[in-house]
DNA sequence: GAAACTTTTATACGCTCGTACAATAACAAA
DNA sequence: TTTGTTATTGTACGAGCGTATAAAAGTTTC
């Protein structure tokens, strides 16, 4: 009489979706070193056999595994930006407020940033990964800073926008680190509104931080 | 007749110095899972038990590698910077410029570091580290800003101070971090530029970078 | 130069790793 | 119901891991 486990049979979608948030989780726990194709597999409920029918190799799951992380991390940053009504300057206040409070900046995503990031140089694919969604964070900046220059009637050039987006992206990535470091440091809200401060003195606008009476 | 390898002692200064130095070899190459106790020793030219006898187990030798590397960068950003003759705003300059170019901000720095700080979670003592290396990081940007404006008559609140350095050291780190991300996506001195432009635009000042005709 | 001491080597142990693959259970098609 | 397909399990293999420890070599002391 055989023993064998029941299962059932699931979608190709959902499988590796398990898989990749069982690695995500794993990264979170313990960094990479948590993250073994035995304990992946064990997290999401299956054998580890099973990974290899998904994934052609462990690389290839740990890679999934980073854009997942870095897609999740670019929508939560942007969450309701697309249909936010208003002025470029209350949209682009939205976005910074966004990215500088606990639904990116957390330890969490820190830890899986921190941890993908750590495997560009054993990895030759994340490097790829980690330069498209650095740029493509950056890009998203620059059309928001686009915007409300444009919008306050300023002339700018293409390369003058260029270095408005690696300085705001530059700001929000040094607070959203130092948020992610050690939350406790700060009070509720004040990297979001130093981060607003400092774009604003950045871009030379106004209006873009609270007037704190 | 045996055959065993020839050795000469050394102190143990240097031979901890020697592992730690080969571990952040080994972290550069590869990252932490290229960090074995086999392979460190191998780089350091000794055999693997020697390193228990200098340190009691992995984590203090990894843990003594990240010290060693914070200090390393700590150096780096500051070198030259207690012999500086010049003004206060010159030194903030200088340190600006320091910071970001090539002695700091390049890629062995960032792989030790995000393989470092992606243990965090993993070796409870490296958070200790990190947050001590953060905040003397962030210490010293804020000193230099006090010193600014203290140098212009500018009065500041203590707390104000504090938003001052926070905001300082946001910018190094994220320009910091895009820098070593990819240095050919930047002409040569435009981050260090652009550090000084942002620099100045959030404490409002004068003077810090360079016009450019 | 013999003895004491400590650095260093060398080997062994138990464990976990990534991967490979044959056996089998679940499901779909006929 | 039978047959075919494939998703899934379970086991095995070789390699590398961190650690422990006894033996040996280098150095100092007397």
């Amino acid at each position: 009489m055989s023993s064998r486990k029941t299962y059932s049979r699931e979608s190709e979608h959902k499988r590796r979706q398990d898989l990749i948030i069982a690695t995500q989780q794993c990264v979170i726990k313990g960094g990479i070193g948590e993250a073994s194709i035995r304990r992946i597999a064990a997290v999401a409920g299956v054998t580890p056999g099973l990974v290899r029918h998904y994934f052609p190799d462990k690389d290839a799951l740990i890679c999934a595994a980073y854009r997942e992380t870095m897609d999740q991390m670019f929508a939560a940053a942007r969450l309701g930006l697309e249909q936010f009504q208003g002025s470029a300057l209350d949209k682009l206040r939205y976005f910074i407020n966004t990215s500088l409070q606990t639904g990116v900046m957390n330890s969490h995503y820190h830890q899986l940033w921190a941890s993908f990031t750590s495997l560009t140089c054993a990895i030759p694919e994340m490097a790829e990964i980690h330069r498209e969604s650095y740029l493509e964070f950056r890009m998203g900046c620059q059309d928001l800073v686009e915007a409300v220059l444009h919008e306050q009637g300023r002339q700018i050039s293409d390369k003058e926008l260029e270095h408005y987006g690696i300085m705001v992206n530059a700001l929000l990535d040094g607070l959203w680190l130092e948020g992610c470091l050690a939350m406790e440091l700060f009070s509720k809200g004040l990297l979001a509104e130093l981060g607003l401060r400092s774009v604003e003195a950045v871009l030379a606008i106004k209006g873009l931080s609270e007037p704190q009476n």
